[in-house]
DNA sequence: TTGTAGGCGTTATCAC
DNA sequence: GTGATAACGCCTACAA
């Protein structure tokens, strides 16, 4: 078992100190031709590397990004994962994990743990107990302790941060304007309750292109399901109450579901009450997961480029830190400097497929 | 901005030296009551919390795992790393997570960046082109040094570590005898190439299940796919293949797939050519994700339990790390010990829906 | 009861 | 050209 090799021995062995050893490795000229020949030569030979720990604690920084999300299991947060990786990666950061399994005190739990020096920045998209209590003193003391934080998609007003979003609102009138385009006269919705910002806006979009198009939205079409408790045979309940809002509201002849799973469902359901889609129902999703790709008929969806949030969140991020970094080199910082935080909006897009004509 | 606080602060300010801080705070009775008290109401009020980066230095541990795997979007992968976070939280662990993206290369740069001194050990599932490589040197090297390695899934075995896998061999035997039962006389298997070693295991299952009932294993019924080359238009080049391979075995009435994308898409082929499901045909995949959920028919599948896996590499992980700890502190390490590594071997399952009789 | 000193591994500054 | 020293933040054996 040889373990790594350090600085000190590297000294110890060829008999110089360690300030030399550490020059000679940075290729300070300093240092002699023959000395740095060798120090380099039995370092590489010993496979010296410099430990990350002890760099931190001098630099004070980690390079690495803390991410904390609801869950991970879910199509959308793991491409929003894989997008921070790539950035991070290519610019020399590691990332942590941490899963608030949509509970506050998880997330609070999880935010401290990293936040007393394991991570140099956050970005994390916010659980739902916690939009539910509307207390987001945690955020904003992470923030206050010089730890920057970026948000993605489930952002809120309240705390100052830099912001990644995609167009929840356009999205919806997008899917919604191509169902009246393609001759729905009674289009349903299917949401979330609206303490879920993204599910309120994609509502509110699914109402204003009904409304530019004077159609009544008929808060009858509206079906919104409460998914804040997980109980254990939540799948069969969603199947039940959509069957249940289709038989009541039997002209339904377009759905726009906020999320994959409520518009497979609901095929499923329109199919099992013997509608064919799309002849009879047309069905459009939010998001674009293997879902809609695979299902049958495959959905059409707004996508919602996880992976390009991801990307972006990173980038602002780590620009923010090294941003900081220089600053703080130059000038004294500001105390309570009016910093201009960014709100990156991402474009949707409408991927057709067969769940509409 | 109020920066965390340290020690050292908290000493000039109540005029005292940083150890009696040190002792004060960890409640130890040298110090007087009044001291004690004082410093830990200072404490309270700055929120005073030891800085991890410096107590890994000093420790000599991060209390980290890193966790490396070939891809995230994707849905076992993403429910082991679920486990392994829960299990790591609750015994004090993070968990830092790099992607290889099924490359060799990045493999070992993530490998190598997290092995000096980021994390304490590894959890990891080997990418295709390493495994196509056949070069495990990293892994032995990293295992060299001292940090200790958990294998999930896709191990191997020129590397000596503990190692978590499902029985992919009895998998595949159950769903393929489930098949026979259900009278299916000529069962085809679609797989991947051979070198990855969790699919050379399915398909010895599969054809030891034949043997068994002395039904000729037809070379001819088995379609494996090559997956290595991740084209744009994948998902076309399934369907064709699968297409072709039906048309020119038409008497195929069952099927059984290495994983869900290949029975979904296996699926959806049968029905276009007319055939129904399961009266035609049955199907059977492996990994229960949300492709066999939700699929209609919906999937029977072999349960690969990806959660499970992650707990278990987690606790073996973190126990072998706690052993190494109080080992170093009693006696001196055996050089090359001859450790006994675990296999764990999770059982699988064969959850029927419907689309098996 | 409190304080000093040393060390974890590294780099930067300054002295020789 | 090389080395000693200090510092990052923490802990602890030992000294006072």
């Amino acid at each position: 078992m040889r373990k790594k090799i350090t600085l000190k021995q590297i000294a110890r062995e060829l008999d110089v100190s360690v300030s030399t050893v550490s020059k000679a490795l940075s290729g300070s000229k300093e240092i002699s031709e023959d000395t740095t020949q060798k120090i380099q030569a039995f370092a590489k030979l010993y496979n010296y590397r410099p430990n990350n720990i002890a760099l931190s604690l001098k630099n004070r920084k980690t390079k690495t990004i803390g991410i904390l999300i609801p869950e991970i299991v879910h199509h959308f947060f793991s491409t929003v994962i894989r997008g921070i990786e790539l950035i991070a990666n290519r610019r020399g950061y590691n990332v942590i994990v941490g899963l608030s399994n949509e509970s506050f005190s998880k997330e609070i739990i999880n935010m401290e743990m990293l936040a007393n020096g394991s991570i140099d920045g956050f970005i994390l998209s916010i659980s739902k107990e916690t939009l539910l209590k509307q207390d987001y003193h945690h955020f904003n003391a992470t923030i206050n302790q010089g730890i920057p934080i970026v948000m993605f998609d489930r952002v809120v007003n309240e705390v100052n941060c830099d912001k990644v979003i995609v167009d929840d609102f356009n999205g919806s009138v997008k899917a919604v304007k191509k169902l009246i385009e393609n001759n729905c006269k009674n289009i349903a919705l299917i949401t979330t309750m609206d303490y879920v910002s993204v599910g309120r806006l994609r509502t509110q979009g699914y109402i204003e292109a009904l409304e530019e198009h004077k159609i009544f939205a008929d808060s009858n079409l509206i079906l919104k399901i409460d998914d804040s408790l997980d109980v254990e045979n939540h799948l069969e309940v969603l199947e039940n109450e959509i069957e249940r809002f289709f038989k009541t509201n039997n002209t339904i002849d377009g759905v726009f579901a906020v999320n994959e799973l409520y518009a497979v469902t609901a095929m499923k359901v329109a199919r099992k009450l013997g509608l064919s889609i799309p002849e009879d129902i047309q069905v459009i999703g939010f998001t674009d997961g293997v879902l809609s790709k695979h299902a049958t008929p495959s959905l059409t969806t707004v996508s919602q480029h996880g992976q390009k949030m991801g990307e972006q969140a990173a980038n602002l991020l780590i620009d923010r830190l090294e941003a900081i970094d220089s600053e703080s080199d130059q000038y004294i910082v500001n105390d309570n400097p009016k910093h201009d935080f960014i709100k990156i909006v991402i474009e949707t897009e409408l991927i057709e497929r067969e769940s509409t004509k």
